[in-house]
DNA sequence: GCGTTTGTTGTATGACCGTTCAACAGGAAA
DNA sequence: TTTCCTGTTGAACGGTCATACAACAAACGC
């Protein structure tokens, strides 16, 4: 709530600035930022111009300017989305070993209600939306591709043999399952529920993870 | 569209009726089918009076009159929405054996994308919604019940010790993680790849379905 | 037929929605 | 200091939203 200051009469000639000015990069990725935040408290149904606004402290206007309406911030905000997910998976370089990756997906960083129920709500729209599911094919394909990388690796150096690609898709719909529950029914999913429903189905086919 | 019928002079006295009347029961019936339609069609933020009522060919004050709101009707519309699972699971008094259960989840009339698009609409909103999470709570219980039977006693009849309560929960979340999918990425989850997936957990720890 | 019950209608209301756009002003370059 | 570019503002607009409610009428018992 920046107060308008009023100048005493012979004062500072320099009055407050009466908003900040930011890059357009900066801007975009403070509204995204208020996007996210604001689909993680209320879903899709509270992802309006005026909340995402009020939320990133700036005026109505910007969503239009930065992304053309609220279909380009949603967009965005999709792809910063997925963006931890992926820097995860290859996370500076190296593609994180499966057993680690599944320590990673299991620590309290990452199985929280608070950071999955932003999927919920995106899920949702993308069902219906033709523009979010082109967006998801592309990112899902490097996601799945890591996976199944990270199995393929695993299962060699055990000297085993498995389906990668098709372990890699049930697993990926495993934990988006797993991810789902534990939205909708907090107190019954848990992250050692979630790691034990993993690893059974896993170690079947490839050994103790652990 | 009933036209109103201009009666001629000394015509008919009995005029076309302007409305249907239903009993109680049955216009709550059609606006929750007229809900789910609505839901499945556009999600969550399709689901608004005047859509809903002018699928079910009703005026807008009977969502209002019949379920005190529109609140009301979108937790009778998820209540709804669970009938079909519930009934498929205990169906006609004996539980469904378990091969047979995973071969009706499956099939063309359950596993479509039109059927589950419903479900990402609700789950985003049950996330966000306290209600509908105590309705969740309830429902997926007596699923998560049936379906430890079902493999409880399946495990039975082949021998084998299973540990049927972690794998039911991991089952349900697969289930889950594989509509979603479908319902995302409808070019690339099918109904084979489901089944694979769920042959691939299941059939390590009880042999072989089929 | 007649009155009563009860389901139904549709408008009025006020809040909120997304988009547009002309005016504005921060801040760097000249 | 002045100029200019560009990010920013906020009001205006037309549309849609959920709800409330008074009037209405279908169907049933009598």
């Amino acid at each position: 709530m920046p107060e308008v200051k009023v100048a005493a009469k012979g004062a500072a000639k320099v009055a407050e600035p009466r908003f900040k000015r930011l890059t357009a990069t900066d801007r975009a990725a403070e509204l995204v930022e208020a996007g996210l935040a604001v689909l993680s408290a209320g879903g899709i149904t509270a992802f309006t111009i005026d909340k995402i606004c009020k939320k990133a402290g700036a005026s109505r206007g910007l969503i239009g300017h930065h992304f053309g309406g609220k279909d380009g911030l949603l967009a965005a905000c999709y792809s910063a989305a997925y963006a931890p997910l992926l820097r995860m998976l290859h996370g500076g370089g190296a593609p994180l070993p499966l057993p680690q990756l599944m320590d990673e997906l299991f620590t309290d960083r990452q199985f929280r209600r608070e950071s999955l129920t932003l999927w919920l709500a995106l899920w949702g729209e993308i069902a219906v939306n033709p523009t979010l599911q082109a967006e998801h094919q592309r990112h899902y394909q490097a996601y799945e591709t890591a996976m199944i990388r990270a199995i393929t690796d695993f299962a060699q150096a055990k000297g085993r043999q498995a389906d990668a690609p098709m372990l890699a898709a049930t697993l990926i719909a495993l934990l988006d399952g797993l991810w789902l529950e534990l939205c909708i029914a907090p107190g019954v999913m848990s992250a050692q529920k979630g790691r034990r429903a993993v690893a059974a189905l896993l170690e079947p086919h490839l050994g103790p993870l652990a």
